[in-house]
RNA sequence: GCGCCUGUGGCUCAGUUGGAUAGAGCGCAGCCCUGCGGAGGCUGAGGUCGUGGGUUCAAAUCCCACCAGGCGUACCA
């Protein structure tokens, strides 16, 4: 609604220009591109344009002139209420009362289906995320990941995307070995046999719970085996219940997966085998010092990288490679997103170049990296590294902070700046958090619409021309803005303007309820205000699923 | 060394892609409970946007150099 009236506003625009063009009232030189934005102080209306600002070196004419040019031959859409011409050279637009109000029926019509769009045009995209290897316990790092990808799902499938969501397990490969052999050592160990852990290998405290369940569960009857044949059947059941694992610690957060992708199937199924080949037949194939390499040197890359080790195993790179050959050739997605912690971003420039080899376009594939998270317990830094036993699970800052305040807490930075996550605040504020702020309007307007029912108020046929006040009119202005932010969210790939978003709505709320008596002897006013509390409450809910979060009806 | 990311009030962060007086939250100083949930509302103090140049009518935003932090730069993933 809002958006049509944007480009409503741009076409708008043009015209007027080209108008002013064909009758020599300006010079005919070629427009660029037309932008309407949102004018930061509200006296300057809903929407504004810069247009003539930029004009001014090519028209050869001041800003102010061109913009008064312009609006002599503005024929503004019905929505548009006003326009004025602002120094320095802006032209202002303000939506007209009347339709402003219409926009609470369309949100009640619409319901929970308020802002979704159609902008995905129903296109398949894929989204992988989190992503980690079933080889120990998710940490605040991976959480951010994965409250980042599910959230980026939410928002393209409401702006009409079909989703699919996917977790590439790794379940095979040199890390799953070393796993296999830690876990070997530390069940040798609990029977009493002096093994040591391999230096490489996992050290976590996990490791030993794990080998002693398993020894619970299956008996000694590994040690008959020799010893890469138990710490392989080992692996495998270790991978199994840390793949439990990892789904549970997923959900408590609000995390779910359409696929979980076995890395193991790309070779069972021969995918490895089509996209080495495809490589091969491209020519960026090279064996050199017993390995084989990738060419990347061809596609304008520093250097070229190793798909096969001279011992024969592939790296993860060549399994990567096959993945996303199945994902882009066998499956046909068009559009896939990756979502990566830092500490892969060097993977970046390579894969991208494998799919130019694998001829698509590396466009089709987009990576969001998202940087690393610093765990903080007041001062004390807590360094980060699954191998070390020493780390905060994503169990253990759930269950301190809770899942709602986790999530808002992780799309509240951009992905790509560093956090410094602070336990001990995060446990502090807990109770004076923007995740209650925002989550108490909706249960201030749970309990106001409760009291409208138990009062038998039928607010139905309100009158929503009686909403008047500047109050009112702002939280309108904020409800309308959704769709808008579901647009950016989609096209940015960066979520964390639903959070900002949510906590604007949320004042723009408590400020009209205390300025606003809802429910009051006035009956006419009172079906109106109703309809404005219950549209408030269908879009704070849409923000709050999309971000993954709880929308209680009590606190 | 090279590559990517970051540097904005005391703290944590936004800033709609070059525009109007740089915005929120927390914290701080005040004010507001004879009404539907005070987990609320309102007001105020606090900024040379890392530093120095440059581009132009206009720069937190673009370019260059430098400083600081993070990550990467493997036949690890």
């Amino acid at each position: 609604m809002e958006l049509m009236v944007k480009k409503k506003l741009v076409t708008c625009l043009q015209q007027a220009i080209i108008k002013a063009q064909q009758e020599n009232n300006l010079a005919s030189v070629t427009l660029p591109e037309v932008i309407i934005e949102h004018p930061q102080d509200p006296k300057h209306g809903d929407f504004a344009s810069g247009l003539p600002l930029k004009l001014a070196r090519t028209m050869k004419l001041p800003p102010l002139t061109i913009a008064k040019r312009i609006t002599e031959y503005i024929l503004p859409p019905p929505e548009i209420d006003k326009f004025s011409v602002a120094s320095p050279g802006f032209i202002n637009f303000t939506l007209s009362n009347d339709w402003l109000v219409k926009q609470i029926d369309s949100i009640l019509t619409a319901g929970k289906s308020y802002a979704n769009l159609t902008l995905g045009k129903g296109k398949q995209i894929q989204i992988e995320f989190v992503s980690v290897n079933p080889t120990g316990p998710l940490h605040v790092g991976h959480g951010r990941g994965a409250v980042l990808g599910s959230t980026l799902a939410n928002t393209l499938a409401a702006a009409g995307y079909s989703v699919e969501k996917e977790y590439l397990l790794n379940d095979a490969g040199n890390q799953i070995n070393v796993f296999g052999q830690s876990l070997y050592a530390r069940y040798q160990q609990y029977l009493g046999n002096e093994i040591s852990v391999p230096t490489d290998g996992y050290l976590g405290n996990y490791i030993i719970d794990l080998a002693k369940e398993i020894m619970q569960k299956e008996g000694k009857e590994f040690l008959t085996l020799p010893q890469d044949e138990a710490a392989s059947q080992l692996g495998e059941i270790g991978v199994r219940k840390m793949t439990e694992e990892i789904k549970q610690d997923l959900q408590l957060i609000n995390v779910e997966f359409d696929t979980w992708f076995s890395e193991k199937s790309l070779y069972r199924n021969k995918q490895y085998q089509r996209a080495m080949k495809l490589l091969q037949k491209g020519g960026y194939i090279l064996k050199k010092d017993n390995a084989i390499w990738f060419e990347s040197s061809l596609l304008g890359e520093d250097k070229d990288n190793v798909l096969v080790r001279s011992d024969g195993s592939p790296t993860y790179f060549a399994s990567d490679i096959a993945y996303h050959y199945n994902k882009f050739l066998e499956r046909k997605f068009n559009t896939v997103i990756d979502i990566w912690g830092a500490d892969h971003q060097g993977h970046v420039p390579r894969m991208k170049a494998a799919i130019k080899a694998l001829g698509k376009d590396p466009e089709q594939l987009k990576i969001v990296i998202c940087q690393l998270v610093t765990l903080r317990r007041g001062k004390e830094t807590i360094k980060i590294s699954k191998r070390s036993g020493d780390i905060i699970t994503l169990n253990e800052l759930v269950s301190e902070v809770g899942a709602d305040a986790c999530r808002f807490f992780f799309l509240s930075r951009s992905a790509d700046s560093q956090m410094d996550f602070d336990i001990e605040l995060a446990k502090k504020q807990s109770t004076d958090n923007p995740v209650y702020y925002i989550q108490y309007a909706h249960a201030r307007i749970a309990s106001i619409l409760h009291l409208a029912k138990q009062m038998k108020i039928d607010y139905g046929q309100g009158d929503v021309s009686l909403l008047t006040t500047e109050a009112e009119l702002a939280l309108i202005r904020r409800l309308i803005l959704l769709p808008e932010i579901i647009e950016i969210v989609s096209n940015t790939l960066q979520p964390h303007r639903l959070p900002y978003y949510a906590q604007n709505l949320a004042t723009a709320f408590h400020s009209f309820y205390k300025q606003c008596r809802v429910v009051s002897k006035d009956e006419e006013l009172s079906k109106a205000r109703l309809k404005l509390v219950n549209a408030t409450q269908i879009a704070l809910a849409k923000v709050l699923s999309l971000m993954g979060m709880a929308s209680p009806e009590k606190m």
